[in-house]
DNA sequence: CGTGTTCACTTCAAGATGCAACCGACGCGG
DNA sequence: CCGCGTCGGTTGCATCTTGAAGTGAACACG
């Protein structure tokens, strides 16, 4: 209870470049959901759960490392991975060597659900994103976003103040 | 339908690219909300909608600037400022220019919250996004930025066909 | 005026999310 | 073996978001 109750406001700069960065994860994820929930009949993140699954060995993965691999939390992908149960597209079983771990599968349907979903994906991500990159441009770009995430991930989030 | 069902691809970098922003989409906007929720209650949107106000002449808008502003639908801004009104931030009023349009305006208390929320806010976006950055990569970041978001916001989304 | 349309907003129902409590499956110490 | 803590997942609940339908104020046209 002493510190500097105001600190560093931002310059009109600084300002733009934070509405611009706020912008950007409002608007973007806004126009994938779209794109795929008009053509797909599925959601940005459900997505993610297919084509985690799609590339991994035997189309397997653990409800854990689908997590991960999503950015999600396991209570929402365990509900993800339901929803795509019922819709057919991927089987639940227990992982024979630790009964604890829950192995996600896709199937046959869902492999196709996949192939069929991915190109318009790939599209719009070049559309929005890749291909308004040249190379120089992109890994720059990846640096950037690397930092960011990186400080976002860190769980130092609120006030522990200096 | 006549078409290459199979578009080109992402190569190892692209891919690498993708997922980056997709990554900084997800967990920048989640740790905004970790904090302000934390230390103040409320959510980034929430947030954003005060902050609105704060800055706005007699410290009112209406409905359909502030979803503008925020980056909302209106059912949602709707919601969100039944939401603040309980709270007492916030005041609802119709225009007396004309009858269409709600105002909503900023009560004293609502100020206070803002004035009390914004510090920690800042310090957050400089922490995560903003002190990251030198003057000049601020200015490329902002521009990579702007780009993403001028090609999500094209109303321009699945696949035309064709 | 009167009818119809547009506009800004609100409401409602359906679906999605996060959080916290809960549950069964290991694994280790005794 | 038994008990206990841990780990991965699931479930329940409270909240929030979305999309469609509804409301009422202004305008437009005959």
């Amino acid at each position: 209870m002493s510190e500097s109750p105001s600190p560093r406001w931002l310059d009109a700069d600084e300002r733009e470049t934070w509405l611009a960065v706020i912008s950007l994860t409002i608007r973007l994820p806004a126009a994938l959901d779209r794109q795929l929930r008009r053509d797909a009949g599925i959601g940005h993140f459900e997505y993610q759960v297919l084509a985690g699954l799609s590339e991994a060995p035997d189309r397997t993965l653990r409800i854990s490392e689908l997590a991960e691999f999503a950015d999600g939390s396991l209570p929402r992908v365990s509900q993800v991975v339901s929803r795509l149960e019922r819709r057919g597209w991927v089987r639940r079983g227990s992982d024979p060597t630790d009964g604890r771990y829950t192995l996600a599968t896709l199937t046959d349907t869902g492999w196709d659900k996949v192939v069929a979903t991915a190109p318009g994906h790939v599209e719009q991500a070049r559309r929005l994103v890749i291909d308004r990159f040249d190379p120089a441009e992109r890994a720059r770009l990846r640096e950037f976003a690397d930092r960011i995430t990186a400080a976002s991930a860190d769980r130092h989030d609120g006030l522990p103040s200096r």
